[in-house]
DNA sequence: CGCGGTAGTTATTGATTACTAACTTAGTGG
DNA sequence: CCACTAAGTTAGTAATCAATAACTACCGCG
């Protein structure tokens, strides 16, 4: 396997890793155990651990970007922001971009590593705007949006089943998600 | 000081170290530290690492509790639900508080240890509830006004400026919150 | 004085961790 | 067949961490 097939499927079960266990929580050894591959040879691949989560972290926004983007073509206005909680609903049945998604969140307010730190918030900026840009939406809107977004995050992060009372209200898309999540391979 | 007094001297360093790194990332020495107090010495006072962040988490669910009981306060209906959301902002001026909230959720999320995990979860559920009852509140109610309280601290998390396009639409006690937090002493 | 309990200490240990150095194996082109 | 390179290994290191053991200093009480 060539060293950029290895590296994309480090990345993968970085992710996965990273996400269940946090930063400091996840030893290489645990990600090197998932690819199938000695610990040292990571640091081939990737300069260190921090270079490791920041590549795994950018799969993250790249992941929930793309997916942000598909639901916005061909629509405008309000139609973006409900295609935007549908396909949100529909990413994070896959776990691991939500937990992760919950680990770059600690690690950014931590702000031991200022440069991470930046580009997460730069990153979810983004995501911000790009939905924001495609709904021309007001931003009690778009608090509105992202406002259930965060929360089904808590909800899923909490592990609340689905025919949970604290589910009332959200959308039926999203309890599937809680429902039915897609447990990846990594 | 008696052990008592040391115990509450000891929940409070570790509110603040775990809410800043996190469980894996904070180290007993670190909270020894904080406190002024041996290493070892910590675990006379608590049994084990994860003893202590259950009691830090027990505060933090304690505090945001007591904040929400005092909200409902002499309200009843749509009024609690304001009520809660500008008692909210006060409340996480003390970075602290949010910071550790946040790292609870991954903590659950993760799974590592299911009691905690059914701690956390259980804890959370109360809140909502007891903001439910005491509103009278739908499930869209419920979603709406804690779907913008998880947004405001993942913004806090991301450390986004009050003034920041980001908070377009948040309540301005919210944006006070962000711009002028409270760093307890611990 | 002396005795016990309480609040604390220093020293240490075994396990884990990120990371390095040096070696091995396998294909490929001449 | 041989040199070169790219992919991967084993072995090891220095540091850190949670937890234990054993000691000390002080206080009130008889």
């Amino acid at each position: 396997m060539s060293a950029q097939e290895r590296r994309e499927s480090v990345i993968r079960a970085a992710v996965v890793e990273f996400g269940r266990t946090g930063y400091h929580g996840t030893s290489t050894e645990a990600i090197a155990r998932r690819v199938g591959v000695s610990q040292p040879y990571l640091f081939r691949l990737f300069p260190g651990k921090q270079a490791l989560f920041r590549a795994a972290a950018e799969r993250c926004f790249e992941r929930i970007e793309a997916a942000f983007e598909r639901a916005a073509e061909g629509l405008e206005g309000e139609a973006v922001l409900d295609a935007t909680g549908k396909v949100y609903a529909e990413l994070i049945r896959d776990r691991d971009v939500l937990l992760l998604q919950m680990q770059l969140y600690v690690v950014a307010a931590s702000g031991e590593d200022p440069e991470l730190t930046a580009f997460i918030q730069q990153r979810w900026v983004a995501l911000w705007d790009l939905v924001r840009a495609r709904a021309g939406a007001t931003g009690a809107q778009m608090a509105h949006c992202f406002g259930h977004g965060m929360l089904i995050n808590t909800l899923v992060s909490l592990g609340l089943p689905a025919d949970h009372r604290c589910w009332d209200g959200q959308l039926d898309e999203c309890k599937v998600a809680a429902a039915e999540p897609v447990v990846r391979a990594g």
